[in-house]
DNA sequence: AATGAATGAGTATTCATTCAT
DNA sequence: AATGAATGAATACTCATTCAT
């Protein structure tokens, strides 16, 4: 998922952080050896540390700002253009859009989201270059899109980063609701009737 | 905070507990050693030992099914009796109540919660004997709120599962928001404009 | 011969002292294991970082200021009463017993002085304690016996200091020569020539 | 300082060389890695296995046979024509000079000496051909020296071995003094008075 | 000759667990 | 019930050495 394709790497580096990934995500940081992340990357355990020169390093080396200045904006750019900036209809196409686009997102880098919240979202270190991408990339063009469909009548005169906030609170608690808690819900239709609500309590 | 009163425990025991949650909250499981938690508890290592067969089951005694059965019901069944089987004169007045009082657990359970996140969130075989407490101690009574205001036609004729899928998005959102990411909000501003937004969206 | 015989010290903790304190005196400090002084001293390798928090701990508690203020002063003030403190007929006779008592003390220290060759003798951060000693402990006493002899006439009129250089010179050349470099020579034999020849230089 | 420039010996290699004695002399033998040899030399860190098939390789051709054979026998030979073979006027003449020779050595030798002293000292394998070359290159001419002064009427009557032994350890002493105990001590005063003391007891 | 990525045995240290007291 | 010394397996990390380029 995650390849920094522009640095050259080496076919065992890629497989050392793959393993690491997976590891990570599955059993957590600190419960994962170095000796069976080399095991499942089928490289000797002194190369791990050729390429890390800790154990951390190579957790922060798939969490830490290196991935929020280098990797992240990828995604939080390619997000930003593809949905945010995007041309709607109507607010509820762009519900629909982003819904569709974070649970794609969700699904295809469950690992690495896995291994933020573990490590990461109780460390406030680590957090703050992530809040800084999101004010920088995502906040104002939010904001912007929420103003459009205001002038338009379409939603209420709240505060934008009000509407906002049930925005994606609700859209995540749909996402989160079919992918952890109820995976036999017909995700369309969830999302169907997330929508209608949202409107309901954001319309004018 | 959490305290098997009714059981007879020694105070070195309850010392060996409490240090317990706070350093696994703090650190994570595995980032804990038991040495680390006879040090704060002020017992020897062994004495950690006499209680708990090994170190998992020292987690498990906090996070596990014996809580579960037996402390986490105290909490359900008072949230249910003092949440859910209370008297409300309309929705509004019963989210109230419900988001002050999960709001105050939240705050006062911090460290438990955190641990549940990190180590019981990923692990399904630890879910479901929660999933069945909820099932017998939370949803019914919730779906008897939600069905007697939908009669007195407060609330939209969804399913009710969906109102309360909606519900607790919308007041979870609000209380994490305030905890987690903009701890400089006005909790009770927020909350109105949560109850307004979900009504709004519920409303017949 | 080294024992801390009054704080109580078990017999384990002994037998890794004594292994350890033979082993880098072979093979010197960073080329013996933890590994191999547990398998010499019969113990768990765990049990030597229980009582030493560190290899250079370990190293320490038998070379550092510990050793300096606890064991040291034991030898030297022995020595400084037993030989310095001594009443002597002449020089002469000071001598001799100076020399046997160092002669002695190298033979069955022979260990714990080549630790200290090896690794303190380059690292001047080491020596202050020592320095410390010999200047409270040794320089005076040796200073008084000469300006006694000289005083009675048996010694030239230089500065004690170089006496006293002069002297141990001589006899630590003549021991070091007999126990590393000849040892087929007759110490007692060569003790006299030695004194002969040093009493000739600084006679008046 | 040391130069192998007899034999053809490229720039890199000679840098590794240097390098080497350096860290040796400094951290000793075992605490220096091969990879701070090569950092240091600016080469790779498999250049040094191109010049020597192992790390001890490395410490054998700056301290071993190769260097008794090779090396050593340049200075010595410079030593033994220099001073040794010299003319003097009085053994007080030829002290001097030896002592300043030595002085000078030391000082300008101290890396390899350290590494000497560290790792060849106690081991008596290595001891062999610097005890050979000494019995042939040092000891029947200053066996000489000594017969001529005695003949002279100079020195008493002991055996040559006796005087040598009385002569290197007591400039030995006064440089060694000089060098790591009392720097501050003015090394022309010093010896002046050494070799009074030594003629003091040497004279007939 | 020179490189540097890769190795895997070895290192100091930690840690959950046991057990005699 | 409580202790804490002792254990030994496991851990992160180092390092001399190899080898394809």
């Amino acid at each position: 998922m995650i390849d920094k394709s522009k640095k050259q790497i080496s076919e065992k580096h890629q497989r050392i952080l793959d393993a690491a990934i997976e590891m990570f995500a599955e059993k957590g940081y600190a419960s994962t050896s170095t000796s069976e992340i080399a095991k499942k990357a089928e490289v000797a355990e002194g190369t791990i540390f050729r390429h890390y020169k800790t154990k951390k390093d190579l957790l922060l080396s798939i969490v830490s700002p290196t991935i929020a200045t280098f990797i992240a904006p990828h995604f939080t750019k390619a997000f930003s253009k593809e949905v945010l900036q995007g041309d709607y209809a109507s607010y509820e196409e762009f519900l629909r859009t982003f819904a569709y686009n974070r649970y794609e997102f969700l699904k295809q880098n469950l690992p690495i989201i896995k291994i933020f919240v573990q490590e990461v979202a109780f460390h406030e270190e680590f957090q703050k270059p992530y809040v800084k991408l999101f004010k920088k990339e995502i906040l104002p063009y939010f904001k912007k899109m929420i103003l459009h469909f205001q002038e338009k009548g379409e939603l209420k005169q709240l505060p934008p980063e009000t509407i906002m906030r049930f925005t994606v609170t609700t859209i995540a608690g749909t996402i989160l609701t079919k992918q952890f808690i109820a995976k036999e819900l017909d995700f369309e239709k969830e999302l169907d009737e997330a929508i209608l609500f949202l409107m309901g309590g954001l319309k004018q």
